[in-house]
DNA sequence: ATATTGTGTGTAACCGGTTACACACCGAGA
DNA sequence: TCTCGGTGTGTAACCGGTTACACACAATAT
């Protein structure tokens, strides 16, 4: 392995200069920079990272800490931040945390032993004292805010108002909303846009909480449309829960669209593979995270950013869960 | 920060006698092994790992390659991968290779530079040279084998004569294989699997090539199923392809599965929301990684490895595709 | 009594960089 | 001519650990 001396040996410089010419730091001589570049070439010199850390107690790593990478929108999630961050030089962590305060904790403490030089969080617990206290750059993801902290999310609620209008100009009378665990708080902005926008109608609605988990939803939804057969319209926080209600919808026997329209929310992948296709409200999921990335590394890198929270607009993807509109 | 400076000072002994304390290696005292666990929880010492990786040149950093974590398969992997890794107090990198030997060979020189421990990779190019002469412990997922990297991969062969055999069994005369792309190992594995089984009966069969990709394997099906209406069973070489099928079916308004059976490859979590839900041949995904990750950390640790080569069985998983079984 | 071996410890070099500081040189302004 | 600020450079300390080596001592073997 040929070290900084190596170069300066083979460039007649000390490594004081070599250092200084490659990291662009105090003043070097048009000489020396040549002499210095022809020796890096000629040695193939690498700079030690491992060593630059232990100096300047910084590293290129960012670390992404995420429920389950498992839950379907995830991945793309991670995909982009990935991507991101291999363009601007930096290498990605993954951290599941469960929503465990504890392993947050753990992975943050562990990281900062390894002067991580930021995190992405998607998190509920984002006001946790080991976030406020981490002294470290965090940009947070979808979920909760702290004044400090920057944010991306989508913009839930204006998701949730297009995806109830979508139901009710399909002529939905009674409308079925599947609201989201309350801890979440991208839940509680569709909650807050379904019954801004059904308040605004006269269309009969219920409201049944469910986890963004199928199985569970579509025992719940089974449930539900036993007991109240004139649904006409069920709105699910997530597509999972969607893929759930469709699920049931089809072991009832009840036709969708014809009986009963479906529009999910988050635009995951599985959405195109339901048989119907499942409408669905769909974040840019890929954008958040390359987004969140991006001004992560500008606050790494002491880089001003233009705001403190960004919010990403959601899309109506219309497949085969729903009707055509009514002229 | 305190330092091991400084512990050795509170211990009054030397940095020596603490590290070798620390690391368990050499001779030290009872008492003074007693005075720098004192010190150590007195002054709540850590370690600093990369001041101790510029002297080893190791860390406990693992890195994962595989193509695309957007791919409905590698979630699971990965987290599989990362709770081993952890329990073992290792760290993940995620890496993203698009299958592209360019960008894995990046991947690998620039974690070589961070000492990177070992590599967990899941790709078709393992006998490319910067594997072969990455000289650092890699353990091979799901994907090709060179003798001297030890890989873990499901039973795939054994897998494909299970599904084929479950369709044969469910009364089909006439079976599309949907073979997945040639240069994948598992894929040809599977292939050979279903023609040992398909050979030994006295059904009809059709083979097509049908990538890993959910609308185009629904296009081919789509077309396949048009121009030969006397197929009545489909094996698909993965649950996407097997999804496509499905919808592909739907479309062409054959009934499944009175009409038509499908049995897909993977057991991804996708497959139980599909209606009707898809009987598969499940691998036990988490479970290879599980695997991977340990032989890796063996290797790692210079621990034996009982074997080179790690079968991990597959099951099937009989959903609403397939009819049940004639007696 | 002497050689040998096993324990136990500290000093200092080293891993491969960064950077504070001292110093030298040069041209411009007083 | 003297002073001063801007350039350019090298020496050596430092980041926080690991470890080769030298040395000391006690117990056993010869």
């Amino acid at each position: 392995m040929t070290t900084i001396k190596d170069v300066a040996k083979k460039a007649g410089v000390s490594v004081a200069t070599v250092s200084r010419f490659l990291n662009d730091s105090g003043y070097v001589s048009a000489e020396a920079a040549k002499a210095v570049t022809a020796a890096v070439e000629e040695l193939k010199y690498e700079l030690n990272p491992i060593a630059r850390s232990l100096n300047t107690k910084k590293s290129n790593l960012i670390g992404l800490i995420l429920p389950d990478i498992t839950n379907p929108f995830f991945p793309e999630l991670a995909r982009a931040v990935e991507d991101v961050a291999l363009t601007y030089g930096y290498t990605v962590v993954l951290c599941n945390s469960d929503e465990n305060p504890e392993k947050e904790k753990n992975y943050i403490e562990t990281l900062k032993k390894k002067y991580i030089a930021g995190f992405i969080v998607t998190s509920n617990q984002l006001d946790a004292p080991h976030y406020a206290n981490a002294n470290v750059p965090i940009v947070a993801l979808d979920r909760a805010i702290n004044e400090k902290i920057p944010t991306v999310s989508s913009n839930n609620k204006e998701g949730a108002i297009m995806g109830t209008n979508a139901l009710l100009e399909r002529g939905c009378q009674h409308i079925l909303f599947l609201r989201g665990p309350a801890e979440l708080n991208p839940a509680n902005d569709r909650y807050e846009g379904f019954m801004e926008a059904i308040q605004q109608s006269n269309a009969k609605y219920q409201v049944v909480t469910c986890p963004f988990h199928f199985a569970e939803s579509q025992k719940i939804v089974e449930q539900v449309l036993k007991e109240n057969p004139k649904i006409d319209g069920i709105f699910a926080s997530s597509d999972v829960s969607a893929a759930g209600a469709l699920k049931a919808a089809s072991l009832v026997g009840t036709h969708v669209p014809n009986e009963l329209q479906i529009i999910g929310f988050d635009g995951v992948a599985m959405g195109e593979m339901l048989s119907p296709g499942l409408t669905t409200v769909a974040q840019d999921v890929y954008k958040m995270g390359a987004i969140a990335t991006r001004v992560l590394i500008k606050r790494i890198e002491n880089k001003p950013i233009e705001q403190n929270f960004y919010e990403v607009p959601v899309k109506l993807i219309v497949r085969g869960t729903t009707r055509s509109v009514r002229e």
